[in-house]
DNA sequence: ACCTGAACACCGTTCAAGT
DNA sequence: ACCTGAACACCGTTCAAGT
């Protein structure tokens, strides 16, 4: 960071490992869990000393943020695709969820790392740096939806309701589906809901409260399940494929 | 549990003590966290060995469990008295829908030993008998919004969306509930959103939404903030009161 | 300059010994 | 029959010693 001398091979190197670390991390926490993961483990699957991986992390706990500040960034990435579909706005607002479907069908083990690092940051045991990389990311995901609602706003498609402001109304939408995913994460929760297919009510209640901020063209006037294969064909169409092989 | 002979003494004594442990537990939850929870702390504060506390839970994660379990009986208490506000079915939601803000208003630290819990389980760390209450409870409670819903839909003032079922119906409600809730929790999310009152979304956009499921007498046609205060009075003074002194 | 791994501190859990 | 607390296992974190 502070050096950029000639030292390219070894910061290579660096780089390199701090990879494979949070590769490996990735790995053992999908298969073991949180307390599964350990820093001996970690430092056994990459052929170094811990003392290493305290080179590259402050906790364990920073690296389970590392690990998600990587998965966000593929989860970014099918956002920003989603927001190129041309459409209405409203038709957009679906890619995007479409985009976040797709994402935490491919990567469910994200939700619980979140999670952790939800409870964990409270504690104060990730590092600063990590923390504000994490909040930049959400300020970015945050603008791409609002910046769909205030294009709806300024085509007419949408009159926000309640005085609400862009920020709130995408708060909304987030609560939704992080609550939805939450309650489809834990099997046992489901099987008291006796729920056939999560991910569909998660989208159907979606679309009935854009719907209930009036947002143009309401459901009834637009066939979004087109608009939804659409998305999936032009956008997904590699996503989508795989989704299906993924477990649920 | 098995014998219901002469020792009621001894059984009252040690029915007290496990109050005493959730006392301490909880106590400790909120002063120090999760990981500030320890056996030892808790054995200290209810000057009894750590050995005795295992023989009323069987890890540190069943504590926690049996902590949420008496917190949850509080919630239910207050929608239950939410239930039996008398109006149009969508008034009694309304009810539900303050009785659950009043809870975490009052017990903001419920939600962080729920999220707890919902990892901790998957490590199989809680006792099977814990869980099974757990699902009991939210059994419970997913059972009194269903049952507003059915009363909505046979009272002509609802008619179900999309094929859906009264349980997606609430799951979509609880959903968008608990993903605001959890949004609030920390701080450093909101200040990323920049949200003046997320209580308030919250409930703005449960209203809203109810109005996409199509649910008479819609926002427009009736006045919701009179059923709040309504419900405020009539119901909850005594909670509105204190939730007023608590923290957010 | 970089890496190691023994050592330390801490904590959840158990169980032989006590009363 | 009940309770204790020493002992054990494990793991996150540090740092003196190596190369």
């Amino acid at each position: 960071m502070h050096d950029v001398s000639t030292q390219t091979r070894k910061q290579r190197e660096i780089q390199q490992r701090e990879g494979r670390i949070l590769d490996a991390a990735r790995r053992i926490l999908l298969e073991r869990g949180y307390l599964g993961l350990t820093m001996d483990r970690i430092a056994q699957a990459i052929d170094y000393s811990k003392g290493t991986v305290y080179q590259h992390f402050t906790s364990k706990e920073d690296v389970i943020a590392a690990v998600t500040i990587q998965t966000f960034e593929t989860r970014m990435d099918l956002i920003e695709r989603a927001a190129t579909f041309s459409g209405r706005p409203r038709e957009r607002m679906v890619a995007l969820g479409e985009a976040d479907e797709l994402f935490f069908r491919l990567y469910p083990d994200y939700l619980r790392a979140q999670q952790i690092i939800r409870i964990g940051s409270l504690l104060a045991k990730t590092s600063d740096e990590r923390l504000a990389t994490i909040q930049a990311q959400r300020s970015r995901m945050l603008g791409i939806a609002t910046g769909v609602i205030r294009d709806a706003v300024a085509q007419g498609d949408l009159v926000l309701p309640m005085q609400m402001t862009a920020e709130e109304m995408a708060f909304g939408l987030f609560s939704l589906v992080l609550g939805g995913r939450t309650l489809t994460g834990s099997r046992s929760e489901l099987s008291v809901l006796g729920m056939a297919d999560p991910f569909r009510t998660i989208r159907q209640t979606t679309f009935l409260l854009l719907d209930g901020f009036g947002w143009r063209p309401l459901t009834t006037e637009w066939d979004y399940e087109h608009t939804l294969q659409r998305v999936r064909q032009e956008v997904f169409p590699n996503e989508v494929e795989r989704a299906r092989g993924a477990r649920v």
